[in-house]
DNA sequence: AGCACGCCGACT
DNA sequence: GTCGGCGTGCTC
């Protein structure tokens, strides 16, 4: 058929890893422009892609190589900005161009016609004999719109039943409908907040800036529970007075959101276009329907929402934007914070990032005018912020097997007494970060990693919390076959909540770790108990630092504020100041300043001295300093690679003949080859390398020059991670 | 990512 | 002799 018409030469991404298009054949009389999908033939099976290229001047592929496209999908085209972005993203991460576009088409069954459903309207004379029941669905109807059963039920609170026996008596008529559901538009008038003075200046600004239609990225500061929520809907409700305007809004844990959906809802009358990995195939299809048809206004999501084909993006806001959660350091290694930012500017209009903690790089370009820089609430000067000491745990010895300090126990019973909450903090789930014999000294590790197993009382298992390994927990020790000879060492939640109860019996406890929490669901439940003092104490992980605001709350006790401050990492000292600022930022209520206890060996670092002092500014200051003489970003530039294979000898070697090869160059250091922190990770010895350059350098290219010029290196991976977060 | 090609061990 | 294991390499 094709070879009826001539062809012309035209360039097709795959969503596949290719770091480049393959060229094809284009039958003349098949009209197809950038960011059309296609159906184009591989070897031995079909695949659908997206034309990159039509206007194809030079290539090196010979037209004998050549095969045609298949046909073109009806599918609206991928935008131009996206595709923009995609390749910016596989440029700027050295990751293949085919990767990318593969997370932007994640979309299982995107190509499928949508399913068939059958709707029902009422039928005009309704002979057949009536209910209180059917009056009831009667009475319901509001317009001659056609429903679903299931709708016609909910409408009028009848049974399906009751709607199938309306069918089958012939009071409805039926209707064949392609397509899901469409989503409802917010209203932008619905339930306007009444907004403080700053708050109102705050979203003045944003708006200002919206109407500019013009790149700019503004740093929104505030307190938790200072609105900032507020200030940023308002600048939503303003975008989306554009005719078709769309607006996106990142947040670190889409299952964490429950109370911010609530709170979109009350504000627009509807909830948003939600998008995380763990939706079901249908909802994300219905999702990236609407966001390319145009039809999602707002659209709220995880990191790889980026991604989504947004056809006219007015707005875009980073929730928690200090957040790690926002990196990505699987496949293409990207931080979602900073590619936001690139997706702003490549659509022109403003990004908002807000925090109680900005991230240095952020505060950073905001002090130096990169950024403009909005705060709520009182910047210098005491504000209502909670009283916070530490225990220092040389003075006060913990006994064996306990984890509560003399004077943080009087503190929780005091608490307790009063009738008030307390929440204790860890950042360690289950219930021991070690388990070893006492007898051999064997000590329970991962045989696919370099990590200890954690005991895990709930699941009476222990588990790999690197590569989810687990086991059953031995009665005897593996080792030596010793009985009674394993010990459990160190504490987790669960421990923590063990003490607690034996302290209080009749305590209400809550433990908060993402064992106890699998779904929005449960959260919700405990949230509820919660907010409803049907808890005393709160035992929880990370998780309770993700901005939910619990008014009863007056005391804070974190178990371990050392954790985490130890190691090589560059970023360690200011993300413990975060995560604890934000445990913290839980306490106290309006009417009284609630109390943070803080136990540590290391009273005087640095860390807790700032957040004992409240004078947070000079510890940031000391931490940019300390970036800024160490060259690391956003002074100057960093990157990891990381190689790793199963076979360590075949690692080393190629660890040592990039280490010959690498790049010579005043303004570029090279560190390593080291062990990677975890050495032995799901069975692949680990090897890094750290790049630091200044940033005149194109990092970019400097490691691509140099990992060109190693020979094949089979069974060893080389990841790539520009900006590195975590350093694990 | 798939799929073919290819080079070694255990089978009717 | 062949069937099939999955390691390696290519796809316009």
């Amino acid at each position: 058929m094709s070879e009826l018409f001539p062809s012309h030469r035209i360039q097709v991404l795959l969503p596949l890893p290719l770091s480049g298009v393959l060229d094809y054949l284009c039958s003349d009389d098949l009209i197809v422009k950038e960011g059309d999908f296609v159906t184009v033939p591989l070897p031995g099976r079909q695949l659908q892609g997206v034309v990159w290229n039509t206007d194809v001047e030079k290539s090196n592929v010979p037209v004998e190589k050549l095969k045609h496209v298949i046909g073109k999908s009806d599918l609206p085209a991928l935008p131009i900005s996206l595709m923009k972005f995609v390749q910016w993203v596989a440029h700027y991460t050295l990751s293949p161009l085919g990767s990318v576009l593969k997370m932007a088409l994640s979309v299982p069954k995107m190509f499928d016609k949508p399913k068939k459903k059958t709707l029902y309207s009422l039928a005009k004379n309704l002979p057949q004999k009536m209910t209180a029941s059917r009056q009831r669905v009667v009475d319901a109807a509001i317009s001659d719109m056609p429903l679903s059963i299931k709708d016609w039920g909910n409408l009028a609170a009848v049974s399906d039943g009751v709607i199938r026996g309306m069918i089958k008596a012939g009071m409805f008529k039926s209707c064949q409908v392609f397509g899901e559901k469409s989503f409802i538009d917010p209203d932008i008038e619905m339930q306007r907040a009444t907004l403080s003075q700053q708050q109102f200046e705050a979203s003045q600004h944003i708006i200002n800036r919206q109407k500019e239609d013009a790149y700019k990225c503004i740093l929104l500061e505030g307190i938790t529970g200072s609105g900032k929520t507020e200030v940023y809907f308002e600048a939503i409700a303003q975008a989306l007075s554009h005719q078709d305007a769309q607006v996106l809004v990142l947040v670190p844990e889409i299952a964490l959101t429950a109370q911010w959906l609530d709170r979109f809802r009350e504000r627009f009358g509807t909830a948003p276009v939600i998008w995380h990995s763990q939706m079901s195939p249908a909802q994300r299809r219905r999702a990236w329907w609407a966001t390319i048809r145009g039809e999602a206004r707002v659209i709220v999501g995880a990191r790889s929402a980026l991604f989504l084909p947004l056809k006219n993006l007015k707005l875009l806001i980073v929730d928690e934007e200090h957040s790690q959660t926002f990196k990505q350091d699987e496949g293409v290694m990207y931080n979602g914070r900073d590619m936001a930012v690139v997706r702003a500017m490549q659509a022109d209009c403003p990004v908002v990032l807000a925090s109680a903690t900005p991230s240095l790089e952020t505060l950073i370009n905001a002090e130096s005018g990169k950024y403009d820089w909005l705060y709520l609430g009182e910047r210098h000067g005491p504000a209502q912020l909670p009283h916070m000491s530490s225990v220092d745990l040389r003075l006060h010895k913990l006994k064996a097997g306990s984890w509560i300090s003399e004077p943080l126990c009087l503190a929780l019973k005091e608490n307790y007494a009063r009738g008030e909450q307390s929440l204790l903090y860890l950042n360690r789930r289950g219930y021991a970060p070690l388990t070893l014999c006492r007898t051999c000294g064997h000590r329970m590790e991962c045989p696919h990693c370099s990590a200890w197993l954690v005991a895990h009382h709930k699941f009476n298992r222990l588990e790999c919390h690197h590569c989810g390994f687990n086991r059953k927990r031995p009665e005897k020790c593996p080792n030596c076959d010793d009985h009674d000879s394993l010990v459990e060492c160190g504490p987790g939640v669960e421990r923590v909540a063990e003490e607690i109860q034996t302290i209080f019996p009749d305590a209400r406890l809550a433990v908060m770790s993402s064992d106890e929490i699998s779904s929005p669901a449960s959260l919700k439940l405990m949230i509820d108990a919660i907010e409803k003092h049907q808890v005393d104490f709160i035992i929880g992980t990370q998780i309770v630092t993700k901005g939910y605001h619990f008014p009863m709350l007056t005391l804070v006790g974190v178990v371990d504020a050392d954790l985490g401050m130890s190691g090589a990492d560059p970023r360690a000292a200011e993300r413990t100041w975060q995560q604890l600022e934000q445990v913290a930022g839980r306490a106290g209520r309006a009417e009284h300043a609630g109390h943070v206890i803080f136990q540590t060996y290391q009273p005087d670092h640095p860390v807790l001295q700032a957040l004992i002092s409240g004078d947070k500014d000079q510890f940031l200051e000391r931490e940019v300093a300390a970036r800024e003489t160490q060259n690391l970003p956003p002074f100057g530039k960093l990157a990891s690679l990381i190689l790793s294979g199963p076979d360590k000898n075949k690692v080393i070697n190629v660890a040592k003949q990039l280490s010959k090869l690498a790049p010579r160059h005043n303004d570029i250091t090279v560190l390593g080859p080291v062990p990677a922190p975890l050495s032995y990770l799901r069975g692949n010895y680990r090897y890094r390398f750290l790049v630091k350059a200044k940033l005149s350098i194109n990092i970019q290219n400097e490691i691509r020059k140099w990992l060109d010029k190693i020979a094949s290196n089979r069974g060893v991976r080389i990841q790539i991670d520009i900006d590195p977060y975590s350093f694990y």
